[in-house]
RNA sequence: CGGGGCGUAGCGCAGCCUGGUAGCGCGCUUGCUUUGGGAGCAAGAUGUCGCAGGUUCAAAUCCUGCCGCCCCGACCA
């Protein structure tokens, strides 16, 4: 393609609501452009590096077994209440009538549409296993659509379901696609690791993230330097502790203290000269409306998730003015779980505390030298906090290390969730009617493409790894007015074309500097640049977008050249599971 | 939804406090010079100052309401 006849606008300067690199670089390189709040347009190089993304994808979902469809984007409200998603997905599913007054939505995700196809065509083992995927344009009505593709409210998403007759067959499913999916983001260059997730509102057993490392990621990991132990930082294990034996002699009378005003851990601390460890902190959450206390050890924070599925509740968040008032008998910043009117549940971190300081469930007072036994009862002990840096891996016991990651890639374990809800049948080899097992696994396409800049970038724009680059090459002549320079780089640009390489002619009447920096900006792998000089001892130069690293090529051997580093480049990223 | 910020030329911004001819840089057009890392000079074009009311002789500027966008939080595959 001449760069001359190319829609490509790119742009000096950072646009002023553009937050993260990569958001700032795809719009400058002229890649997207946003239409409005979570919404964006792909421009012609986009959208090039889009296809490659979707090429890899499909040439491995299709060798791990899968098929494509393309399911509808509308979808009729009903399905979702059939599997009764319409009211727990919330806001997130954006709603609205035709002209008969039926209510559709537009497809966050496809679970109910497969769901709905299966069981209708679907009657025997016979017909199974099945693996569906397809590329679909998904709307989310997020609450905060942010940093332009990462978190979008229309985005381009791969979506597989599998449908199995057991347990085995699904976790067979699982793990074809597990490794598919480790193979697609190693093809397109990314550093990233999978890692334990919590399943969320789409449901089921157990699930993995496929996070792509990056400081600019909004999911925080937790991995182990020893074992290959890797959970989502809301998922991390904190291992329980061993139970102390506690005697009761060493139990100091309990004391109550009047405390005015004195609500938080710090304040708490500093009024009575303690130290957060020697408090015991009662959260009181509201559990499907009931009020549930949780106990945790002063300095340390609750992962309400974890509460949330200790507990096997639907919605959790932290207890109003109100229901504290009913629970603990006190405003808020007064709860302790002595004499306490409700649930109390205790994170490990309160295991083995004696003599501890709480809240007394009366205004402005405290208690010391509580004990769990003597002066309360907790219902059990559990793992109900954030992992920290001082913890050490669940599995093995090895230090454990955060980062932070692109959400790039999720693989559900669905189990029965929707097939039982929607009724997706089959027959069993003896006539038995069963409920077919199912799995979901997604990946953002345009995020994906983002995670890429976000880990591929220098002070001078993108830099495509090769699989994604939206071209491989670019032709830069020095001087087009130069006839014996723009000759030299047509020749090239036909043989490079000739070898079905993707190439960028840069036939622009600008001065050299104006062209160098756009093809830094916009990324393209190799640079080819022709100049007077060069050409007159017959030569070339290439130059590597990575490394900078700069050679000279006899212009007769110069496609070959260029061939052969694509080759490499490609090869090297293409390694199998 | 709570808190904060912004809306002026395609992009980045100043002007607003203290009302009185709408500006700067980049980009764009034309010409001349220049030509290996975002050139120089000259001449140009481009605006419902987010929208709607109000105050005033006069509103980008002051007041009220609305809309949009961004950030933090809550929430979320």
């Amino acid at each position: 393609m001449r760069y001359s006849q190319m829609f490509l606008p790119t742009g000096r300067e950072i646009p002023a609501d553009a937050e993260i690199i990569s958001h700032q670089l795809m719009i400058r390189a002229g890649l997207i452009r946003k239409l409005t709040s979570g919404i964006y347009s792909y421009l012609p190089l986009g959208y090039r590096v889009i296809r490659n993304v979707e090429r890899i994808i499909r040439e491995e979902m299709n060798k791990a077994g899968a098929q494509e469809v393309h399911l509808p984007m509308v979808q009729p409200i009903e399905l979702w209440q059939e599997s009764g998603r319409s009211e727990h997905y919330g806001t997130l599913l954006l709603k609205f009538l035709d002209r008969n007054k039926h209510q559709y939505c537009l497809g966050p995700t496809h679970e109910e549409v497969i769901t709905d196809l299966v069981r209708n065509d679907v009657k025997t083992y016979r017909q199974l296993p099945l693996n569906l995927y397809q590329i679909q344009t998904k709307f989310r009505d997020e609450l905060r659509p942010r940093f332009g593709l990462m978190r979008c409210r229309e985005f381009g998403m791969k979506d597989a379901y599998s449908f199995d007759v057991d347990e085995a067959g699904a976790e067979k499913s699982y793990a074809r696609m597990f490794a598919a999916y480790k193979n697609i983001f190693r093809r397109c260059g990314l550093r990233f690791r999978p890692v334990e997730a919590d399943s969320g509102s789409i449901g089921g057993k157990y699930s993995h993230e496929f996070l792509v490392m990056a400081d600019a990621g909004e999911d925080a990991m937790v991995f182990c330097d020893k074992c290959d132990y890797a959970a989502n930082l809301e998922k991390a294990e904190v291992a329980a502790p061993e139970k102390k034996n506690i005697v009761g002699e060493s139990f100091l009378p309990l004391e109550s203290v009047h405390t005015p005003d004195v609500r938080t851990i710090e304040e708490v601390c500093s009024f009575l000269q303690i130290q957060p460890q020697q408090i015991v902190k009662t959260l009181i959450f509201a559990a499907d409306g009931q009020a549930i206390a949780v106990l945790i050890r002063g300095d340390q924070e609750v992962n309400e998730i974890k509460v949330k599925n200790y507990l096997g509740v639907s919605e959790i968040a932290l207890a109003d003015d109100d229901m504290i008032f009913k629970a603990t008998g006190a405003p808020r910043g007064f709860a302790g779980a002595v004499k306490i009117k409700c649930r109390v549940l205790a994170d490990y971190s309160v295991m083995n505390m004696i003599n501890f300081v709480t809240g007394a469930n009366q205004e402005d007072y405290h208690l010391k030298n509580v004990n769990i036994g003597r002066d309360c009862s907790v219902e059990s002990f559990a793992d109900l906090r954030v992992v920290e840096e001082n913890d050490v891996c669940p599995r093995c016991g090895g230090a454990i290390q955060f980062a932070r990651g692109i959400e790039v890639g999720h693989v559900f374990k669905l189990g029965t969730k929707y097939s039982k809800a929607m009724k997706a049948l089959y027959l069993d080899r003896d006539g038995r009617e069963k409920i077919m097992i199912m799995g979901c696994y997604g990946i953002g396409i345009g995020r994906t493409a983002a995670a890429s800049v976000e880990q591929n970038h220098d002070e001078n724009g993108i830099i495509w790894p090769m699989p994604l680059a939206p071209y491989q090459v670019i032709i830069t002549p020095v001087n087009v007015n130069e006839q014996s320079v723009m000759a030299a780089a047509d020749n090239i640009y036909q043989s490079l074309s000739a070898l079905n390489i993707d190439v960028i002619l840069d036939d622009r009447d600008e001065r050299a500097g104006v062209k160098f920096k756009d093809a830094d900006l916009i990324g393209i792998p190799v640079r080819i640049t022709v100049g007077q000089k060069n050409l007159a001892s017959g030569n070339v130069e290439i130059r590597i977008r990575k490394t900078a690293v700069t050679s000279l090529c006899a212009l007769d051997k110069v496609a070959a050249e260029v061939h052969q580093i694509i080759k490499e480049e490609l090869d090297a990223a293409s390694g199998q599971d």
